[in-house]
DNA sequence: ATGAAAGCGCTAACAT
DNA sequence: ATGTTAGCGCTTTCAT
């Protein structure tokens, strides 16, 4: 009874109950060599029977690893992000390790405040989704960690996981040119973001390939969101047109937005417009027509964060970028314009995108692990 | 250069720089009394000068407090749950603890698994949607918790906050008599969930108040998700009737799905068949009518939660049941069939839900109401 | 007001 | 194969 209080039992209790010395029962729940099974047995049993459960808090204070991760996206209430955080949840749970989540809202301020708190909490690592442009903040980080997202790739030595932007917009675009819509209007978002310039450049090698002047393209910005691409449709159609209206837009709030504009000019998507989205929210399934867009593998970005921290973790020194292939989700909101054979092209976001890798049923497994450095080409002149 | 190795900063580091003892250092770090103000900015400028920052494991070894609080919810990734999560983070960051969050997808045994992780990360509390039954796992749990979620009703003696469905329900009944459908068929889920028994009982009050035999309503059962809508939503259409046909799902999912069953039996929501929704996920902003629903304030729930699992850790014995209000969002999936306005269908932004907020564009600015940071945006003309 | 020392629970180095 | 001991970084008595 001298320690019946309602402590939790260590150790020391299991040890006692079996009979052996504190390391002799660390050692055999550690699985450890060195020790018999009878002892091991005994000890297992007595863990069991008092109840044991290790501290991790003391281990991580001992070893040096915690067993936690940190994750810090801009806003787990956003679809794409929560899909990202799934995969990692999932992926670190598998290790056996635990995730501490925290969303910045884009606010480097707020940033600041989370990656701190996961230096004291001492997570082993963090996966982020950087925000603030400086990179001293990161650099004395002092913590292994891997960047996630588009707004990652403007830091070249640093491990990281996104989409495949290039990729993703040469899907959208041979998509559109086989539906018949090889000039489509863009719909970005504000010129401050990467990702931005990024989407620009795949539209313009595109048009070179093609033979298209990329001039020729209109182009509107707005916020990435529903309020947003709803304004640039709507300057979209005020601008001088002739017939069909095809448009691309950059995030599926804003295609969604585009769509109700749309409807409120008293147009019909897609009789007199079609819209190609890019993200693959949830909310685009539910959308009437329904969103066509180009969907980034969330969950799959998670998962592959997850192990390169762990490779980061480990000092693997291979350090790289990853960028995984987005994949096409074909819905109603795209006009077939094309004068001859329809399904001449394209299955189901199957493998005619330009890449050679195998097909599984839901992504193209290229490697598109390109090394090819982003020298900044801007290729907006002219278009903006 | 003793130490001068990659080890981060310790309050000995801190000490030694400000030419104090470990104990003078920690009791200037932490704010102590007893103490110059001379000595504790000494200490203070050692501390920024070395970079020092406390070691939450050997804190919580040490006091017993880790910091650090467990979230286990169905799924992150469904947009209620989100936002719950949210709604946790952002309180529990206010007050400097971190969240461990886990996905249980509504698996007994996912569940089990990481509340054990909760306990050996020690968190100091938990936050849990139970998915088991058996109350023997949550008995032995051994750490402050409280509930949220319907299901967490079942458990009469555990500090819980939920939505209040009775609330809600007839809320949405009310709005459907104002409208002219005083008696709603129903799409619920499988009689198995307490949820389900809950939203019947708040029905079944409801018409005895206005002298209505419940027996009249027509009621279809089906999976919480689109596809058993959509199912339930058919078999209502198969049954003899006349005339409009008004229902009330009882999850967003479903009335969606239910939608598409109306569309793909070439009526028309809302001429032929008024849709009204339980839940307010984002998805129903974008469909087309767009989906009035009765929204559940996920966020608040989340806050609440984790102010009331304080209390629970402080030993604050009042432990509570919260049910949170839920609130109508008029959008355009309700014809309005009442004699007073015969024509006017659709559309119609408007207050008159029972709710004493002022009406913006399309939402009543309840008391509780949140920025909805995802969707962020007012979309008043939206689906006109 | 400050310092010395104990100890939280665990693991690993060093005995035996 | 097992026991003994030191120490991870911190807070908190207990002295001074």
């Amino acid at each position: 009874m001298s320690k019946s209080r309602n402590r939790r039992p260590t150790i020391i209790d299991v040890a006692e109950r079996a009979g052996v010395s504190k390391s002799t029962a660390a050692r055999a729940l550690t699985g450890s060599s060195n020790i018999t099974e009878e002892t091991r047995e005994k000890v297992v049993k007595a863990a069991a029977a008092v109840g044991y459960e290790r501290n991790h808090l003391a281990v991580g204070m001992r070893s040096g690893r915690s067993g936690m991760l940190g994750l810090v996206i801009p806003d787990i209430t956003n679809p794409f992000w929560a899909d990202v955080a799934r995969g990692a949840q999932d992926r670190a749970a598998k290790s056996g390790v635990s995730l501490l989540v925290f969303s910045s809202d884009w606010d480097p301020e707020a940033e600041t405040q989370h990656l701190r708190a996961l230096r004291q909490a001492r997570v082993d690592g963090a996966i982020i989704n950087p925000v603030a442009d400086n990179f001293d903040d990161l650099d004395r980080f002092g913590l292994p960690f891997v960047f996630i997202g588009s707004s990652a790739e403007r830091f070249a030595d640093v491990s990281s996981v996104g989409s495949d932007i290039a990729q993703a917009v040469r899907l959208g675009l041979d998509h559109l040119v086989s539906k018949g819509h090889p000039a489509p209007s863009l719909i970005l978002g504000p010129k401050s973001r990467l990702a931005r310039a990024r989407f620009l450049r795949a539209v313009h090698e595109h048009c070179v390939e093609r033979d298209i002047d990329p001039a020729i393209l209109a182009v509107e910005d707005g916020e990435y969101t529903v309020e947003g691409g709803r304004v640039a449709m709507r300057r979209l159609l005020e601008r001088p047109h002739v017939g069909h209206v095809s448009v691309f837009a950059a995030n599926d709030m804003m295609a969604l937005g585009a769509m109700m504009a749309v409807r409120e000019a008293g147009l019909d998507c897609p009789r007199d417009v079609s819209i190609l989205g890019f993200d693959g929210i949830p909310s685009g399934e539910f959308a009437w027509p329904g969103l066509t867009t180009v969907a980034k593998p969330g969950r799959d970005i998670g998962e592959r964060a997850v192990e390169g921290l762990f490779d980061e973790i480990e000092h693997k020194p291979e350090h790289r970028r990853i960028f995984m292939p987005c994949r096409l989700i074909e819905r109603g909101s795209l006009a077939d314009l094309s004068a001859q054979n329809p399904n001449a092209c394209r299955g189901q976001g199957g493998s005619d995108h330009g890449c050679q890798g195998q097909a599984t049923d839901r992504y193209c497994l290229c490697e598109w692990e390109r090394s090819r450095a982003w020298i900044g080409i801007r290729c907006g002149r002219g278009n903006d």
